[in-house]
DNA sequence: CTGAAAGCGCTAACAC
DNA sequence: GTGTTAGCGCTTTCAG
């Protein structure tokens, strides 16, 4: 007989429910796992008990037990960044309704943090994963993979034997440059960089793809190291020393921030948009809409494409066949005033 | 002798990988948790094991055979709020530093999904949960507590019997406040409400009190529902709309929105800052210093508090006796170009 | 419809 | 230093 004391008594358990309600463990659990099963008289009494007790369930012996988990984890890039908040949104909004929880975990685009995590959730058991990747860490992943996670990879080109949700980034620059020459733009420029990132060359080749379209439209290349406000700004300088025929009258920013930051500098300048320049940005954040002048963007679908990693995982997990398969959100292009100009905007309170 | 299949066989086990290396399950598990204990040699051969099979420890069984987990959950009020993603960061900081993972959950301003999440993160026996709460609900709260987790509340007055680590929003007006005054403007306004939410009474309360102390200056209440970019917009408006000697000459805005909405609508209507109106917000969001004219702000310390409140955590889940407190953490003033005006800001590209 | 009992995978005594 | 074993709290057959 143990005499030694229990190592700690964490706290109410199934069995104190049960004693307490004068029925057997078995009783509780199907009490609460299959109500049917049980007589609305003891099942009374089970959730009585229950509440007396402030008995929680713990989710480790659960999953123990029974094999599986109801949490799903997203692993994300960047908090920070409005994108990955909106897949959360949306993957959160397809948890809900299958009854799930999803858990967020910040890499901040560190791929040892990222790794980390995949590793903490592969180890949680965790009915699933939902990744956006940051460049060039497969190890994580293949140990998830591995350990028989299923995860499902947001806004990613291909990765195989893995479902993924992207969008289409040239599509995406397509449509601004579209934009742009249906306004009547010919001299257009594609404003950030690197290229050499896929998420903007391929923007930049769908702005030429446009362009090629239809005679007469060019673009130049306007390149800068980064995609925040203050690359957006040194072009923006950059340009406004140009002879103003130079000067192009129609411009894709490779991001929204970088639009801002452009027209910061060029309204400083006395240019104006959207008579001198039209300005359409790639990527929406809060920052495009809330700017002086509202700028025209077109979206990156974040929260749909939460929602269909979400549903594509769910399938996943479910269906014992599944292949794999990538989904593809086309980006749908919002205009505002800084390339259509005032509309319906209030110039005194009403 | 069981002849059916068992369940399912989920996964590699410690069990396969002592089978594989040759060694008892106990020494495995020593390996892994207490690696000083096992020899070199024996611990080599079950690392290659636990590699050449690909083992990844369940965290379930773990925690429940340890008692003790090693994630802390976050629920936090809204994701889109950079105010909390600072949080996260500096609580993530922290709880890396102490061996522990964070794992976010997004109750997104309803307390059924707050309620939701704190219960889960109850149920998974997480070694502690962070909490920004959403109003008036305490039963997710209570029932955490009676099942014996340790929680602290982030950005809250006080709550009893919990700790709490908040920031002083009064002394954050009257930092702004004052910041305008040792400039020398004197027609104060204070810009946003409803000032029923503790968080913007209390800042009106800060203006006034730093106007209460220099003579000559006045403080009016330009009042709003929200405090979105369209409220400071309509407040804009409408102080447009006044002769111009009832404009005040400093202005407080509740939010950093507020504030962009307001330099928005002033800007276009001729009015220059921080010439004519010097503009000061509370809280400091990205959309602050990217804006057109850089926009000063009293910084709300989401980093530090998010430091704190896992520090606090840690704390409390580390020692016995552990007496529950309240940390304030200062805000900070950032002077920017709306109050001080152009500084060292280039006007071409260097 | 209810209760008893066998584990889920792991940790922490405790013997050896 | 290494192996054995008794649970952690729950789910789930499987008898009554």
């Amino acid at each position: 007989m143990s005499t030694s004391p229990p190592r700690r008594r964490a706290s109410v358990t199934m069995a104190d429910v049960a004693a307490a309600a004068g029925v057997a463990i078995g009783t509780v659990s199907n009490a609460l796992n299959h109500p049917e099963r049980v007589t609305e008289e003891l099942l009374a009494r089970v959730h009585r008990a229950i509440a007396e007790l402030g008995f929680v369930r713990n989710s480790a012996a659960r999953s123990l037990a029974a094999g599986n988990s109801s949490t799903v984890g997203f692993v994300l890039v960047d908090l920070a960044n409005s994108l990955f908040v909106d897949m959360a949104r949306g993957a959160e909004r397809a948890a809900q309704d299958a009854g799930m929880y999803l858990v967020l975990a910040n890499s901040d685009i560190s791929p040892d943090k990222q790794a980390t995590y995949l590793d903490h959730f592969s180890q949680e058991q965790v009915a699933g994963i939902l990744l956006t990747l940051v460049a060039g860490d497969r190890s994580g992943l293949d140990r998830a993979r591995t350990a028989g996670r299923r995860v499902v990879i947001l806004d990613a080109d291909r990765v195989d034997d893995f479902c993924v949700v992207g969008t289409d980034y040239e599509q995406a620059g397509y449509l601004a440059a579209q934009h742009l020459i249906s306004l009547g733009r010919t001299r257009l420029a594609f404003a950030g960089g690197p290229i050499w990132m896929s998420a903007i060359g391929d923007r930049l080749r769908g702005v030429e793809r446009a362009a090629a379209e239809t005679p007469g439209v060019t673009v130049t290349h306007l390149d800068s190291a980064e995609i925040q406000a203050e690359d957006g700004r040194q072009i923006g300088w950059r340009l406004a020393d140009l002879p103003r025929a130079e000067i192009p009258d129609g411009i894709v920013a490779a991001a929204d921030l970088v639009a801002l930051g452009l027209m910061q500098a060029l309204v400083d300048r006395d240019i104006r948009f959207p008579d001198d320049i039209a300005l359409i940005a790639c990527d929406d954040n809060k920052s495009a809409y809330d700017s002086l002048i509202p700028i025209s963007t077109v979206d990156l679908p974040g929260y749909q494409m939460g929602l269909s990693a979400m549903q594509l995982l769910l399938e996943e997990i479910q269906s014992e066949t599944h292949t794999h398969r990538r989904v593809i959100i086309e980006p749908r292009l919002t205009a505002r005033e800084s390339t259509i100009g005032r509309v319906a905007r209030g110039t005194s309170a009403d």
